[in-house]
DNA sequence: CACACGTGGGC
DNA sequence: TGCCCAAGTGT
C-alpha cells in the first residue's frame, strides 16, 4: 500500500484493509471485485491485484507462511527490491537495502548526484547497500528513510540538525537545494472523452467492468470513449457505445463535465443522460457489463472519476 | 531502459 | 493553477 503512496494516506485503507483480510489466506480466498472494492480510492490498482495473487502464491507454494528468504520474497508478485528489503529488514534484521523515494533523495546528496536519480538507478543501489549497517539493517533502513521525510526533505532540506552534514557532499558543497538533478519532463497529454450513463425502462444504469490488465483494470466504470477530432460529444458516446456494447441509444442532457488527472495524462470527461433504445448489451471491449439499480453502485470498485459521476447522479435525486 | 500506472497534499 | 512528490513495480 505504500508503495508511491504517503503513510498518511495509507492508514485509513490499512486498517480497513486488515478488517477485511486479517489473514493471507482470508486474503487469497476473497473476490477480487472484493478485493478492489476495499482498495477504491487508493489508486495503481495493479497493487491490489498483485497482492492478492501474492496472498494466493503464500498459500500455494509457502503453506500459507509468508516467506523469509529474499529471493522468494522477490518472486511474489507487487514486491520488488524496495519492499523486499523493507520487509526482511524490519521483521527480521536481516541485511537487505532498500531504495524507495526518500533514501534516493538522501544518497543523491549524500554523494553529489551529477544526475536524476532515476538514471543512475545503479549507483544508488550501491551506495545503500554499501552503507547499510550490518550489525543493525533494521534500525538503519528505518532511520535512512526518516531521516529523508523529515530531515533531508526535498525543499529546504535542515542540513544544520542533520547527522550526516559532515559526510554529505552537497552539504559540503552547499548544493543541497539544487540537489537531486531533477529530470525534466514534458506536459502531460490531454484527452476528452465522451461517456454515457444509459438508462433502461427499469430504471437502471449501465456500467461495465474493465479488463483486469491496464489502467484501472478490474474496476467499473460508465462506459464511453476518445472523442475523435471533428467529433462532437453527443456523436462520440452515440459511435463509443455502439462499438463497444453493441447497442443503440439516445444522446441526451449534460450530466456533468469532470477535469481529473491520472499519473500520465488528463482527461476531461464529458457525461450525458442516455437512453437505450435497442440491442442487448454485449461485453466487447469490457469484461462484463450489467444494469444496475442507482442505488447499487456503492457495491461495485469504481475509479475516482466515476465517483464523482455517481455523486452527481445522487444529487440529482 | 523507458514508460505505464492513481490519488492526494504541498506550495 | 500547475507541477512536484509520495515506504515502486511490471513490462
Amino acid at each position: 500500500m505504500l508503495q508511491q503512496t504517503q503513510v498518511k494516506t495509507v492508514i485509513p485503507y490499512f486498517e480497513r484493509w486488515l478488517q477485511a483480510f486479517p489473514t493471507i489466506a482470508a486474503l487469497a480466498t476473497a473476490d477480487l471485485q472484493q478485493v478492489l472494492k476495499v482498495w477504491q480510492g487508493l489508486g495503481y490498482y495493479a497493487r491490489a491485484r498483485n497482492l492478492h495473487r501474492a496472498a494466493q502464491e503464500i498459500l500455494q507454494h509457502h503453506q500459507g507462511i509468508f516467506p523469509t528468504e529474499l529471493e522468494a520474497v522477490l518472486a511474489l508478485p507487487g514486491i520488488g527490491r524496495t519492499t523486499a528489503g523493507g520487509i526482511l529488514s524490519a521483521a527480521y534484521n536481516q541485511r537487505v537495502p532498500i531504495l524507495d523515494g526518500n533514501v534516493k533523495r538522501v544518497l543523491a546528496r549524500v554523494v553529489a548526484l551529477e544526475t536524476a536519480p532515476n538514471r543512475t538507478i545503479a549507483r544508488l543501489w550501491q551506495a545503500s547497500t554499501v552503507l547499510l549497517d550490518p550489525d543493525n539493517p533494521r534500525d538503519f533502513n528505518q532511520a535512512l528513510m526518516d531521516l529523508g521525510a523529515t530531515v533531508c526533505t526535498p525543499k529546504h532540506p535542515a542540513c544544520l540538525i542533520c547527522p550526516w552534514k559532515e559526510y554529505c557532499r552537497a552539504h559540503t558543497l552547499n548544493m543541497q537545494d539544487e540537489l537531486p538533478v531533477s529530470e525534466t519532463r514534458p506536459p502531460l497529454p490531454r484527452k476528452s472523452i465522451g461517456v454515457g450513463v444509459i438508462w433502461n425502462a427499469a430504471g437502471e444504469i449501465l456500467i461495465d467492468r474493465r479488463r483486469p490488465e491496464g489502467l484501472l483494470g478490474g474496476l467499473w466504470e460508465f462506459p464511453g470513449g476518445k472523442i475523435e477530432p471533428g467529433e462532437t460529444v453527443e456523436e462520440c458516446i452515440q459511435r463509443e457505445i455502439r462499438e463497444e456494447l453493441g447497442i443503440e441509444i439516445a444522446v441526451g442532457d449534460r450530466l456533468i463535465t469532470i477535469n481529473h488527472t491520472y499519473s500520465h495524462f488528463h482527461v476531461t470527461l464529458h457525461v450525458h443522460h442516455c437512453h437505450h433504445l435497442s440491442g442487448e448489451p454485449q461485453p466487447i471491449e469490457s469484461d462484463e457489463v450489467r444494469w444496475v439499480q442507482v442505488t447499487e453502485l456503492e457495491k461495485f470498485p469504481f475509479p475516482k472519476a466515476n465517483i464523482h459521476i455517481i455523486n452527481a447522479l445522487l444529487a440529482g435525486e
